[in-house]
DNA sequence: GACTATACGGAGAGGCTCTCCGTTTCGCCA
DNA sequence: TGGCGAAACGGAGAGCCTCTCCGTATAGTC
């Protein structure tokens, strides 16, 4: 089973190496510089020709895409983790908003293609996004039922919120208490009154 | 009083024209496109060289900053009568930061410059970001002495939050109830439940 | 080892920001 | 009203970026 066709070449080796070695490179200069730097900067320091960058990547979004693929797999472990482990529904999801929030801070910048993302249909981020907004509704839902957050709160809704507090996120640095702030702020915003339950630390 | 010294020319007539003409096309520009558009367009369709535009204005801050001015006397007057008006330190909040979050949609792109602005000291912007900050301080310390507003917020985070709000708002637009749940969102986490007090709308 | 599909590389087109300097224009004063 | 010097103009162009095109090199197959 599996072969596709008897006439298919088995795919060249060099193009291989050099795709996984254009994203070794990439992976770094985004991690220092943010993922505004130059395309061709990161071609030549591959030691690849630009044609040869954009033909495994045709833009920045692409490239950016291959690249989250793999931290979007620790994401989801994550996830899975936090389902196993995490009996209390609230707790839950504040776990998982705010391994979410982690996981936009990869690169600096992150947030503004995504955003991008979120209002176009053909982008390879786009289905990424969505799949954060689904899992943030079923720890939501969970959440709700139990009546740890605000019935009239959504999954998208929260990660929009998310997503906009990493942003200012650089801004805020700037001042060492604004993280927590906003984080509180945020959670208090979503979070209904703990009366009759523990307190979440 | 006030000739700053007898060899004073007056300013020459084209140099102001040029500046007016230049603000105005601008302006037009930064509505219909945003405020990532080509300076040397604007340059262009105001008929002057991209050399004149630029002994004008030294960058796309500065313009910017040039063109928020106007509406930064509005936003002024908007606090004044907010002051005036409202009796209720909570609802003059709330309205405050409302009137900011209009501001800030002023031109499509806005948030991220100012988000920028607020990192550095030496910007034309921050002084404006930093008289909203001041001016939502004001606002709220009134709150919090009346009980309407947590103890623990401070200005800068709220400002944050209307900016990273204003920032998320046309990912949200896609989706139309998004704006309203943000802001719902946001205001649940400052506000303190109104118990006692009327009912805000 | 030859043959062909496949991938490479880099020159370069086109666009943007911003600068520099020769030329023009304006305000002042006689 | 005319001349003069300061002030402003304008556009060529340097430098950087994204992205493309096509002649050349090379890997896989037989």
């Amino acid at each position: 089973m599996g072969a596709a066709g008897a006439g298919a070449r088995r795919p060249r080796t060099d193009k291989q190496r050099n795709r996984a070695h254009i994203l070794e490179v990439a992976e770094e200069f985004f991690s220092e510089r943010g993922i505004t730097g130059s395309l061709d900067a990161i071609a030549k320091q591959a030691g690849v020709g630009p044609g040869t960058l954009y033909r495994h990547f045709p833009n920045r979004e692409a490239l950016l895409a291959a690249l989250l693929q793999t931290r979007d797999e620790e994401l989801v472990s994550r996830r899975d983790a936090i389902r196993r482990e995490e009996a209390d529904s609230g707790i839950a999801l504040a776990r998982w908003l705010e391994a979410m929030g982690e996981w936009l801070t990869a690169f600096d910048g992150l947030p503004e293609p995504l955003r991008a993302a979120l209002s176009e249909e053909t982008s390879p981020l786009a289905i990424t996004c969505q799949g954060f907004i689904t899992t943030t509704d079923e720890f939501l839902h969970a959440a709700q039922r139990d009546g740890a957050a605000h019935p009239w709160v959504r999954g998208r809704d929260l990660f929009l919120t998310v997503l906009a507090t990493a942003w200012v996120r650089s801004a805020a640095l700037a001042d060492e208490s604004s993280p927590q702030a906003l984080h509180a702020l945020m959670q208090s915003g979503w979070m209904t009154p703990r009366t009759e339950r523990g307190p979440l630390t």
